[in-house]
DNA sequence: ATAAACTTTCAGAAAGTATTGAAAGTTTTA
DNA sequence: TAAAACTTTCAATACTTTCTGAAAGTTTAT
């Protein structure tokens, strides 16, 4: 296979996970062109790169910038902008879980407190059936979010090495 | 705080929730009611509850079912269709990380399989830089997969509390 | 067999999301 | 200061996904 088939067949996977996990589908191909290029590239080479326009390309990559995925450098004696991605992989799925966490997780976890305080007789089956689905869902939501809190400060071998060692 | 109020918040909040998932908010929002219902729902039940159209009803609760988050029962005399959802928020979990493998992560290490055998020169900076990103996704992505498989298998309390404990 | 009770389908409508491209804004150079 | 070289914004438009509701299909009871 041919780097340039093979750069456009990640690309397209990248895109299509990333629509399944609710990230715009040009933000994860953008950030796959950056991960499998050698260099920094600039607006114009992502435009050229993935048959985009120029807001499109300036709006996915602020937003990869917001997700600390991308960087933002300038080269000494251009004035152009270029972005660079974060290569390693596991600071990328670290900084994906921290981010996920603050924005899904614990507005999820908030509510969750909230509707605990629902007020009832513990004989009403309606009022046991949601106090017990509730707290089963406020615990798995812990867990994860422990899990995750412990994940962003973990080595990958030691995170990944551990758990499979653990169950094996 | 009243339960009806409870209730609504809640499933307000899972559907907004999945919707950040790539799940459907209609689909979440029909697990949230199924979930902290005690008793098994008609889809007529279902369709005053949350306001949406048998149509939308019948699609959303057979993709539930697809994904062994929701059973049809029968109840002696009735001719109605009931549903009822899983109740054991673990089993949920596993059965959602089970599918979500098997539609996702999978076909993703497939191409990574494949365009692992891009052909080339290791001078060529290009395609350095292209095998070593795919090199590390390819960890990545199996790592995950084998805790999956692992998690799929396990009971909640030890899984997490193994994870806990040993990074404490 | 047929009517009633219920479920499924699906084309079109509505709602939601992403993209373009031209205009406005900013910074740098001369 | 002015113009060139860039970047950002955003209203209009295109695209995608979801939802509706009426018609078609199926099952059950008599």
């Amino acid at each position: 296979m041919k780097l340039s088939e093979a750069k456009s067949q990640f690309i397209q996977a990248w895109g299509t996970l990333g629509s399944k996990w609710g990230i715009n589908r040009t933000m994860a191909q953008i950030h796959a062109l950056l991960l499998v290029s050698p260099d920094p590239m600039s607006a114009e080479e992502i435009m050229e790169g993935l048959n985009i326009s120029r807001g499109n390309v300036n709006m996915n990559v602020r937003e990869l910038i917001d997700w600390g995925l991308v960087d933002k450098l300038h080269k000494p004696g251009d004035r152009k902008e270029y972005f660079v991605a974060e290569k390693d992989i596991w600071e990328v799925t670290k900084r994906v879980a921290r981010e996920r966490k603050k924005r899904e997780l614990e507005p999820v976890l908030k509510v969750l407190e909230q509707v605990s305080a629902v007020e009832g007789d513990k004989k009403d089956r309606n009022v046991k059936a949601f106090r017990d689905s509730i707290v089963g869902i406020k615990r798995m939501a812990e867990n994860a979010d422990k899990t995750i809190d412990v994940m962003t400060k973990a080595d990958e071998n030691w995170f990944f090495g551990s758990i499979l060692k653990l169950f094996r």
